[in-house]
DNA sequence: CTACTTGCAAACTATTTGCGTTACG
DNA sequence: CGTAACGCAAATAGTTTGCAAGTAG
């Protein structure tokens, strides 16, 4: 959407700083508001209009990535290798699969489809070992 | 999360039946308030209420999907066979996708991950040839 | 100093829900 | 008739935004 790279000058904050280190230092694939209650103790007037802000920012510099669980709120994550998600839709869970099934996936598609592919993403939804194990107790 | 079957008996109403043929007679992956204004002449009364509480009764019953296209709004379907998406960042469109790259994807990951793999999805993010073309014209 | 970033609170918007009414079976 | 589904309007909730104050460079 964005045509014009704008000119402002990044400044550094250590709000934004800290974000990006606790989203790279999780595999949970926070939502904001968990962001914001881990980083309050830290910043005791930390708004979650910053974290949303600083959110969007690192989005628009390719380090954060936004994801769709299937839920009301979004979840982000911080990890930039390909890897695709497993949700589990009875604990909302996302687990990260590493492995690139299909490699020239985007190449096929673009080839096959009158459409340039520049990215994509593959989901898989199902139960994950936690809920079945627990399914199988409950019975 | 659901898991008791309700008891409740389903009835008839014209407005989920007009909104599931509606649905079923586009390609064009309309939003909840698109298929409000198409179906607002015929039911002059008609609800947003109604068209959400239908959608999610729908939803449920295995005949339509909720798409996410990574604007702020659901978008939904009625097609039920195996297809892709691919979204054009820049005008949002949908487009459908048919084909199957890898039947097996899901028995993969299920035997590769510990997790149960009841679906998946793939969609393709890039620009339509609607958005090239004019990208084209205007530089 | 300049202007980017923050904190706060109000605004926004898609979706959901409570309740009285309509109408299917 | 009983109750599912509707219409209306108010409520919800995640996210965004306007503005004054703080702070990096």
């Amino acid at each position: 959407m964005q045509k014009y790279a704008s000119h402002k000058t990044v400044r550094y904050s250590r709000q934004r700083e800290r974000l990006l280190e606790v989203l790279r230092s999780t595999t949970s694939h926070p939502t904001a508001s968990w962001l914001y209650d881990v980083l309050k103790p830290e910043f005791p007037n930390l708004s979650l209009g910053t974290v949303y802000r600083n959110l969007a920012f690192l989005i628009e510099q390719g380090l954060v990535k936004k994801i769709d669980s299937g839920s009301t709120f979004d979840r982000f994550e911080a990890k930039t290798s390909l890897h695709y998600h497993l949700i589990c839709h009875e604990c909302g869970t996302i687990i990260d699969f590493e492995g690139r099934l299909f490699p020239e996936i985007d190449l096929v598609i673009s080839k096959e489809a009158d459409f340039t592919v520049e990215g994509h993403r593959i989901d898989f939804f199902g139960t994950c070992s936690t809920c079945r194990n627990q399914n199988r107790n409950n019975s």
